[in-house]
DNA sequence: CATGAATGAGAATTCATTCAT
DNA sequence: CATGAATGAATTCTCATTCAT
């Protein structure tokens, strides 16, 4: 069963992702999540505190996503696996990660810890498939992965499996 | 001189792009401004009738914008100037655009009005170049359009130079 | 052809009529009117002052009426005129009698000017038909004429002639 | 000890009654209960709940009143109850039922669900009475009624007690 | 006489947060 | 751990009124 703090945040969560954060307040999350008012203050201090704790749901989810790298053998499928990252969210998180992206629009400063992480192995994979300016390589599909990701939780492409094959095809995958 | 009307939506501009419009009351507008609350809402209505001017404003530039294609003779030279347009942005504007691109984010629609008529653009350049299939360059140029919006308006400027070159060199421009 | 200034003051009386005193802006009255705000404060110099012109009108009105009970002969005649006064209002009269008593029931004193007149004419009446306590009989009837006047304005009854008749009847007229 | 939300709604009540629905703010409500004013909308959601509290309060009262009617054996103390009501209202009510018959002026639909229980129980009285047109007449009490409530709440007290007894003795009562 | 931009004081309402129980 | 009454500052918006033109 699930704890309490852990019903609040769900339901943070749901809200913050449907409705936005500023647009969500603390006694709506309560009384969706079955909760005192007070409790939310109790686990998270803050209505800043949930929404860094969804923040760190994003971080452990992409986190998760980019250790799945390493699972694959070669340089060729770690690329083609990181290519289709953004096409393989399933449905049911597309407001979650819709959310952590308007975040990082509205915050002030960009918290690139996780994509540096990204950025790195990138270049790792680069390398090892020959590829002359590995770094500026790395880069250009860091912008293609966030042009993926518009694409995706904003845009209604019915094309989106094409788009997806297009660029694996423009890396030989 | 400036109007009034003209004043408050330069001062609400700057406060949405620099805080967020939830974030920017009335009352700070008003006071940066120099005029009176109620003077807002005579002229505005709403808050969001605020907003509604500025995201006017963005339609008017971003339309100004992709004008300038047609001013290009070549096929060659139009997919140039349409690849280096967010790398074109003045640093002066690009809380502007910050803004307008975390509106994307955050309304419930995305409005693709005026990409859509850059989309068709897109099109018919590809058809001049010979390309196969020419619908799906475009969307792919469309994501690719995103990414250097986000990188642009977002990470930091280091390589973007070589990264917009790394573009253009992959269209042989 | 009407003045602006009728035209003002119709156009409140109306507004006011139907939605009440408050609860009509002197935005609204100038822009159903037709024209600026300021030109309702140079002719009433308040939002009181239109008010007041609409009373004055009540007042008037209402002397018109009363008035017309000395166009009638007889003590009998009088009497019978009188109690039909507020069935014989026309309906689109109604909505203005009925701001004037919401007026009187929100006001802090009652302005019993006009009625005075009506109850003095009432007791000659009644002593010219011989009754006993004439000063007692005419309070009855001024608070039957409230009566009527709240059954007229503000209930649906249609049964109205019948009662009508009733009272003729209770007066043997 | 009376709780806050009854605190409240006792200002409310004293405040709408002296000073009318509109011209009394929920700030000036607060200060006067010594409560915050955001604990007015906690308790009551709107402005409209409150004065909703209140009517809900007539009601009440009214009903009281009402049911009194068959405390007493014949139809003739029945209806010599009835007849007496408005004059029996105690002084300290009267800025109550001022409130609420002046809403009744502004509203824009007559409540009749009280009277016109009340209504009903005088056709049946003036059945017992041997009263031929025993609806119509129970119409002239209730406009009569309204004419006495009038009076009672409006306008000088001096004579009432003798109009009270004119209109009994009217009734043979 | 007439306009309408501009004001500034309040209006109702919301909301994150605290605290006694 | 949990509640929910209570707060008070902030927010959007309205409105009667003024005044330069």
């Amino acid at each position: 069963m699930k704890s309490k703090k852990e019903i609040i945040l769900d339901t943070a969560l749901d809200l913050f992702a449907k409705k936005g954060y500023t647009a969500t307040s603390t006694a709506k999350i309560a009384k969706q999540a079955g909760v005192s008012e007070g409790l939310i203050f109790r686990h998270f201090s803050n209505k800043d505190g949930l929404l860094n704790a969804i923040m760190e749901l994003g971080k452990e989810k992409g986190q998760a996503l980019f250790n799945l790298i390493q699972e694959f053998d070669t340089a060729k499928d770690q690329l083609r696996y990181i290519l289709q990252i953004p096409f393989q969210i399933p449905i049911e998180e597309h407001s979650f990660w819709k959310l952590l992206y308007a975040l990082k629009w509205q915050a002030d400063s960009y918290d690139e810890e996780i994509s540096s992480q990204l950025s790195v192995e990138l270049v790792e994979i680069f390398k090892k498939l020959g590829y002359e300016n590995c770094e500026l390589e790395a880069s250009y599909v860091m912008l293609l992965f966030d042009g993926m990701a518009t694409s995706v939780l904003l845009k209604s492409h019915k094309d989106q499996k094409e788009i997806q094959q297009l660029i694996l095809k423009k890396y030989n995958l």
